[in-house]
DNA sequence: CCTTGCTGGATTGTTGAACAATCCCTACCC
DNA sequence: GGGTAGGGATTGTTCAACAATCCAGCAAGG
């Protein structure tokens, strides 16, 4: 963060601009719940005691609370005042509403990617890297890269704002996701349509790649909500 | 949130279903700091020093903090490690990638918009209201009207997720607002614009009014580009 | 003159203990 | 059974202290 001497030329130091942005003891204890949850560690709906989890990390309850806070805001960890914090369970409602964002925004991501050729080259290798792990069988990659997938298409809208809004929609997917037992029935269909998918938009068959991801992400909710089956009937 | 007893018909507690959302010391503190800085009493840069703040309020240091951790994820502050917390700066960089989101969602919200009579209606009431406050030189309600009518428009694609991602970029954008001296030159000439756009939605003259959407927005973010000025030359 | 290194003071980060406020469960009473 | 009064557990908030870090200013050196 210093400033640059007058005379130096500016080129110079253009490459050293990211340095590893240390973190507080709040921000890594917020990590580590943050894994916890997101590994299926804690059951959604399950409460986090302040004591007991600043004894389990070592850290005072003050710490603990700000991380809670942080969590709270990134929609993991829900926070009931003077009744505590509980691990977010999503709804069917917010399935629902989830993916009614995804099928609007994800179209233009779609057609702002068939642009450009080294957003199709990414959206390539990552299906690449998905039919890789699941020939190994390894379900967990697949899922990520099915993530990175539609992470990936919403980039190329160029906003860093909407890929904000996505990041957080996917942490909020994968509390829904740990309801689902088998991984591989969660994410084995989806590899061969982003492959589709990637072909029809490298081919600039932009329609038909829309019709094709609208398709995708309905048949993706509706196996989500039957996971959900009758676990809320009311609320 | 008491629960309702079992024998009192539901329609008789109907009106007073809201009690007024308790909340904490934190969330209140929060909300007197958010106050200050949306109305311009804090200039952007400026920063909070915790005990200053919590002497002022009359409250913790802790306490002060999770309202800080709060505020910060909404945007309108920034949170250094170990240098405290300053009123966030929205650089042109920001305002360029808010007004390229606006322009990707609004018109997809108008779309929406256009199928339904009651959003149309809510429009229409909408754009009446801010030529009343304008007539009567009441800038900041016109100011107050032309954000609700942007919201009411991407309230129409029936995502909250979206609405909370709007409600955002507006938070930014009012810290962007604070920059221009005068109210009237900043909120006049979209009056006109938004009667005009809810006219050709009302007429189903869809691709029409985004072509007019498009073009009020292009506008608004060149204003407060020219605003903002050489006022922040590197970054 | 510009840079570098140091130092002291101010501010933040974190802790631990304390107490008030609130919730929730249980046992009790009618 | 339904309502109600404890009482224990948990959260909300404060306070005081200390460590870690940053920053401005100054002195030394080229």
């Amino acid at each position: 963060m210093r400033a640059v001497p007058p005379h130096s030329p500016a080129d110079a130091l253009a490459g050293l601009a990211t340095l590893p942005t240390r973190s507080s003891t709040s921000e890594q204890a917020a990590d580590a719940i943050r894994r916890h949850i997101t590994e299926g560690a804690i059951r959604p709906g399950a409460q986090l005691r302040e004591e007991a989890v600043a004894a389990a990390l070592g850290v005072s309850r003050n710490t603990v609370r700000e991380a809670f806070r942080a969590l709270s805001r990134e929609g993991l960890v829900e926070h009931a005042l003077h009744r505590g914090v509980f691990v977010r369970e999503v709804s069917a409602h917010d399935v629902a509403d989830i993916y009614r964002t995804r099928r609007l925004l994800e179209p233009l991501g779609l057609r702002a990617a068939a642009d450009r050729p080294a957003a199709v080259r990414t959206l390539d290798d990552i299906v690449t890297r998905a039919e890789a792990a699941a020939a190994a069988g390894d379900w967990a990659s697949v899922g990520t890269a099915d993530i990175a997938f539609h992470r990936s298409l919403v980039g190329a809208c160029d906003s860093v704002r909407v890929d904000r809004l996505f990041d957080q929609l996917f942490a909020e997917l994968r509390l829904a996701f740990a309801v689902i037992d088998s991984a591989r029935a969660l994410h084995e269909p989806y590899v061969a349509r982003n492959r589709h998918m990637t072909t029809l938009i490298g081919a600039r068959a932009v329609d038909e790649a829309c019709v094709e991801l609208d398709s995708y992400l309905l048949d993706a909710e509706r196996q989500i909500l039957e996971a959900l089956g009758g676990r809320e009937p009311g609320r």
